[in-house]
DNA sequence: GATGAATGAGAATTCATTCAT
DNA sequence: CATGAATGAATTCTCATTCAT
């Protein structure tokens, strides 16, 4: 995942301060996105980056540098829950033997990962069609399929579900409450998480109305 | 200098219809909820009041004169959609038979009233302690907790939910998705929804963490 | 002081019930007058006018049939304001045979009739070159000024003082301060009052600077 | 996650001249400050921010982030306005070997000063009971104190005069009338403050009605 | 005539974004 | 690079005035 945005002074050599800037910038450029979704997990996606840049204890301007306005940071934003939520998709697989333990694994997994936190964001506030978005999305969702089928394969969880229904119900279900320390995801969120995955598991008692979607599906209507 | 206020009465017969005029400006109040609750749907509660008033079909200033301020406005919103949510919990009751079927009707009907969209709205912008959304909010919660009880002694669900879980995931699997559609809610949203019921309806096949909750949990945190 | 305002349908004869709406219609114009004055006292020129309204006991449309606009209830405020205080100086004389003690007596009474509320409108709020307000501005000049040259000719007072000094320094002192009951008129406008006498009656110590000044003046510098 | 806010100080030798950039901001300040009082007398305490930020030429919302809202310029400007007057009144003292000629120089000063635009501000606006202020008043007081107490001792005053008597006639005598150039200061205000001083010099004609005030009594009817 | 309701224009305040140091 | 300050363009809310009953 090269994020070798502004390589352009990577020359070696000595020039004893050229990178020492570099890290500062780097860890800023963190500290950022990790306070910006701190703060949209506790007060929205409408909060005012001003604050963001304060609990990032940087000034408001250096957030500015480093992304051009709200939709790059939100971008940024995604991209990084996204691409961490897909390692754990891959660490599932990894950790457990049984498939559907790895999804559930996988599940409670990407609850604290905030995956609840893009919610608002699928909605506008960005370029959906980003080119590192699509690509970071796609990972996302090869890897929940491969958690799904291996499942479905081995017969662990009814057959009629498909990737984005457990993409968007597991987002919605751990969907921040601005001003709720994201539904309180202890009490609350893994409980839910844990009844959602038991209804996976058990056959299917009706036919699902509607259409399996993939993330993708989500923007269509728009 | 009599201060004989209230005199108006000098004028005898008069006064008949005197809520007459109320007419006009009763359907203005509720068409600026519905247009209220359209747009929290649509764009999120942060919609601004001049747009919501402009759909409403009324200058802004109609808008405030009904309702003081956004948190008098987003109340009455609030009220109506918990008021007609238990309306459906009372009506399903009485429309079927089987007593998960009941709650399985109330569960889609409580989509179709935007039960979602009172989501944003538990996290502050409103008086969450008033009395009379007290009042209603515990109406509702009695009408589901007798859906629950009925189906759970019939030996229709499993045993291990309480109203709140029932209330919450409910809520926030319909959450709408500014910008989307209300989730696309008849493509996805009443398909979640089935496959949630399918959960409950099926034995439990975990225990479940974190405790039960009732709505008044969700504020508890704060 | 003819105030024939609207006396076209004056008339004589019968028509039982057409000079009973004329009675209400006189008593809401007085009330709407009063509280204005009340209110101006209180909270400053700029209390809303839907304010005074309530405070009369009218609705705010009467009190719009009957002033045009906030400048012409300011207009009917002055003058009356005015013309009250011009006949407490008429009074003034008939009951004090010492000039200075009449003197005193007027300035003390005008203070009650609010002479200061006069202040913030002189700035404009209304056309102070009207006619009606004009001419009943000159009669309070007129009247005060024969109190205050037979005070002098008696030798009762400092004789470098003109009617404007009085008029404006007496309203200044009793001038309301919003939010304080007129300066707590009692407790210490007339003390102010009493001392502000006591330098008229007290033989000249300086030459005054600047020049002595009518009421008109004080619009001149606009 | 270390949420090391406050690394900062990683740029070593830096921030030299942290406060320099204030020049300007200062500068912003002060003027915003000077303008509001300017406003404030010419137009009454209801003036625009917005067009107090174009007098002081700069954009609405830096007079925003200087003062959080019209409270807090207003408390700025009633400080600013008091401790230059207070300063006055130690001048006085030291310019004028004669406690009464100080005295008088010190009300003219206070005059200049635009003491009277504090009357309409002292009726809500802002916190009077905020520390800063109350102290501020407390010095205003106390000099105001030395100079009367001065001239009593002296046998050059009449001696049933508090300082709250001066301040209060001094203020209302002095109160801005908007529109009308602060009363025309120099034709007709510093007239009828010499008027007013020269009744202080007077020896006591009649018993002074209502009771003594400090500045802190104007509040206590609220 | 009288009333409550409706309205638009304007004022206060916030915030994303740009600028100067 | 980093920063605090500056800015204008919303947004919320108020109020004088008009309208419909």
């Amino acid at each position: 995942m090269k994020t070798d945005t502004g390589t352009k002074t990577d020359n070696c050599f000595v020039r004893r301060r050229a990178s020492r800037p570099r890290a500062d910038a780097l860890r800023n450029r963190e500290r950022i996105v990790t306070a910006a979704l701190e703060m949209f997990v506790e007060f929205g996606p409408e909060v005012p980056l001003d604050e963001v840049a304060r609990r990032a204890g940087v000034g408001n301007a250096t957030l500015y540098r480093n992304f051009a306005d709200r939709e790059a940071l939100t971008h940024e934003v995604v991209l990084s829950v996204t691409s961490r939520t897909t390692d754990r998709a891959e660490e599932a697989v990894a950790a457990e033997s049984d498939p559907f333990a790895a999804l559930s694994r996988f599940v409670h997994a990407a609850a604290d990962e905030r995956i609840g936190a893009l919610c608002p964001m699928l909605s506008g506030g960005f370029d959906q069609h980003h080119p590192e978005l699509l690509a970071e999305r796609r990972r996302l969702e090869k890897a929940v399929e491969g958690l799904v089928e291996r499942a479905m394969t081995a017969g662990r969880m009814r057959t009629d579900i498909a990737v984005g229904d457990v993409l968007v119900a597991l987002s919605q279900l751990t969907r921040p409450l601005p001003g709720i320390a994201c539904l309180d995801i202890d009490r609350f969120t893994h409980r839910h998480l844990q009844l959602f995955l038991d209804g996976l598991e058990a056959p299917a008692r009706s036919v699902l109305p509607g259409s399996a979607a993939t993330l993708e599906d989500l923007r269509r209507g728009h």
